[in-house]
DNA sequence: ATGGTGGATACTCCA
């Protein structure tokens, strides 16, 4: 059965509902993974995705800050919240749909100055990216079918930023963060699809900061939004798109949907 | 060397 799953950083869900309608009408996506919805589990607007097609929610959320849901228009099973370096601050959720078990991951951003001595927010963030390359092997994640989407707030290769040569001191393009991403696809023997579609040295980006008012413009953008898939679903890759026109609507989140088509 | 903007919150944190 086909399957179209879209994931997308929605930067606080309730600033964003008329985004969503737009952005589910336009692409149709069966299954979509948010992240940074900011609000507690109790307040999603279940009522304002369901009228969007999505009757089936998963949400894990807290007031202020991250949260992770799941929309699908099919059922969901197997719900799952794990937490992540001792800490349940809404990270992760997953469950299975049409016979794929779907992760979705806000990995934390990790502030501002790239070293785990002087900053426990680095520190925290490469705990989390070895948590979950140890969850893939342990969990022998690559002989299920999986998908593992959403913000890893990493741009692991070089043609995944605007600026390789002055970026490489930046959080989430330093080597020892990509050399963390490696390391989480080799345990699950994940394939990073839209390197599997489109190739380096293009570039890719799905994140355009909001502190440069330019950014987007000038196309000084990074590759933060992350689609994976173990093995068993390498012959069900029918295509990938990044939709970066959502960044051109009326006050857009920084980041841009990614949507996977499976055959 | 530094600041820029956006969202949630409540006199500030996080990205």
């Amino acid at each position: 059965m086909p399957l179209k799953i879209a994931t997308w950083n929605v930067n606080s869900v309730r600033q964003r509902l008329d985004h969503l309608a737009r952005f589910c009408a336009r692409y149709e996506p069966d299954v979509l993974c948010l992240q940074e919805i900011k609000v507690p589990s109790d307040d999603f607007p279940v009522a304002a995705v369901e009228a969007m097609g999505y009757p089936h929610v998963l949400v894990h959320g807290q007031k202020g800050y991250n949260g992770v849901a799941i929309l699908s228009r099919r059922r969901l099973t197997e719900p799952q919240k794990q937490i992540w370096c001792e800490r349940d601050d809404c990270r992760h959720v997953a469950a299975q749909v049409g016979g794929v078990e779907v992760h979705n991951f806000y990995v934390p951003a990790g502030g501002d100055v790239p070293d785990p001595e002087q900053n426990q927010k680095f520190a925290h963030k490469l705990q989390f990216l070895s948590e979950m390359a140890a969850w893939a092997t342990t969990d022998k994640l690559a002989t299920r079918k999986a998908i593992v989407v959403g913000d890893l707030n990493v741009a692991p290769l070089e043609h995944d930023v605007w600026n390789h040569k002055r970026l490489q001191r930046s959080v989430g393009h330093t080597p020892v963060e990509a050399a963390h991403m490696a390391r989480l696809w080799a345990a699950g023997e994940l394939i990073d699809v839209p390197r599997h579609f489109v190739p380096e040295p293009e570039e890719l980006y799905t994140w355009w900061g909001y502190r440069f008012p330019q950014s987007f413009a000038k196309n000084y953008g990074w590759r933060l939004d992350h689609v994976l898939v173990t093995p068993p679903l390498r012959k069900r890759l029918k295509s990938l798109e990044i939709v970066r026109e959502t960044r051109t609507w009326e006050r857009p989140s920084d980041h841009v949907p990614v949507v996977l088509h499976l055959k």
